[in-house]
DNA sequence: TTTATATGGTTCCATATAGAACGAATATCG
DNA sequence: CGATATTCGTTCTATATGGAACCATATAAA
């Protein structure tokens, strides 16, 4: 299995910024005062007028820097590289342009990743029989051996994140977050195209 | 107050990828099986084996793309600049170093962007009396009336992204986050340095 | 059929990005 | 005090990024 890859560029991204109006009983940092966290960071999680994008985004960010940098460093794949892999562990069979909708990288951006990957024997494409403009993705066995490694280790990463919370919580978390991102979907999809 | 700033190139990243193990009993989209959301879209939110971070991802990506991409379009900053200004409203007088580590810039990315910054005028920059590496920056009037313009689309969007909850739901999703973030800082402050 | 429009994917190219090396101001330790 | 190691910020430079133009296929209208 060629989990070679040259290694290249760290390409990390996101950053954990803003957030937005609250409506909600701010909770401060009441007990758990923390020991001593910037004072900045501090600022920014719960002076923010934007709390709940403010929470959002910084956990995004401190799963995915770690998680990305070292598939960058273990498989010398890319953000997006890795994110095709991954989308095809979970569905394959899918067509660039549905990974880009979905995850809004750029079309050009997936049609270099995904040729890297041909490349690199970890993906196949095939054309579609009815249309052919689509290009069918699969996964390979070199590319499902590079999943079946990472995961443990994404899936490591979200149980540590989840660590302070009971297992109530986290069923009540996981509700809540099906709700907003569910409702999401009926407004967007409408009103504002999705992304890319 | 000049908020006209020459349009450059718009710069949204992200990416709405990814999740981890689920213990939890996945609340299957269950009654609102959704209009037609795309089956892949559904596969990631639903069908991953790293489903919070799946969520967490996609959230803040629907929530960051369009308000940065306005940032852009409306006042010619990129992200990173406007990332500067938000900091500096909510808690003036902090350093360049302090918005990277606790942002994931890079911090030659933030120097371009204080820079930038402060040719247009929206920003001011001193060395500090104590240590004068350091260089304390503090938000103009022309870069305070940016936030104040741009804060309540921030704020707009986070109503919208809470919409679909009750009040009783916000106050328990925000302690949820609470809980998360908070417990983030013991250990990566330690053993892992934060990002940067 | 021809013309116009939309969509999947690739290519081109200007530019933003981030690693690395650097300089200056500190801090630490002998 | 002088030497070494840190830290804040900048400059340099290779490269990844993403907008726009493009080609091919497909669909709709005429």
């Amino acid at each position: 299995m060629p989990l070679t890859g040259t290694a290249r560029r760290k390409t990390q991204q996101d950053a954990a910024e803003s957030g937005t109006s609250a409506l909600v009983a701010e909770s401060e940092p009441a007990r758990l005062d923390r020991k001593r966290l910037d004072v900045f960071t501090h600022a920014r999680l719960w002076k923010n007028p934007c709390g709940f994008a403010a929470r959002f985004n910084y956990i995004a960010l401190r799963y995915n820097v770690p998680l990305y940098g070292w598939v960058e460093e273990r498989f010398g794949l890319s953000r997006v590289e890795f994110v095709v892999i991954y989308s095809l562990a979970i569905h394959d069979g899918v067509t660039a342009s549905e990974i880009a909708s979905s995850t809004a990288f750029p079309k050009n951006t997936l049609s270099r990743a995904v040729n890297r990957l041909l490349k690199l024997g970890y993906i196949a494409r095939k054309a579609d029989g009815d249309d052919r403009r689509m290009q069918i993705l699969t996964l390979l066995p070199a590319g499902r051996a590079i999943y079946d490694e990472a995961l443990p280790r994404f899936a490591g990463m979200e149980q540590e994140m989840l660590a302070p919370l009971s297992l109530v919580e986290r069923e009540m978390l996981s509700m809540l977050l099906a709700k907003v991102v569910l409702a999401t979907f009926g407004t967007d999809q409408a009103e504002q195209e999705p992304q890319e």
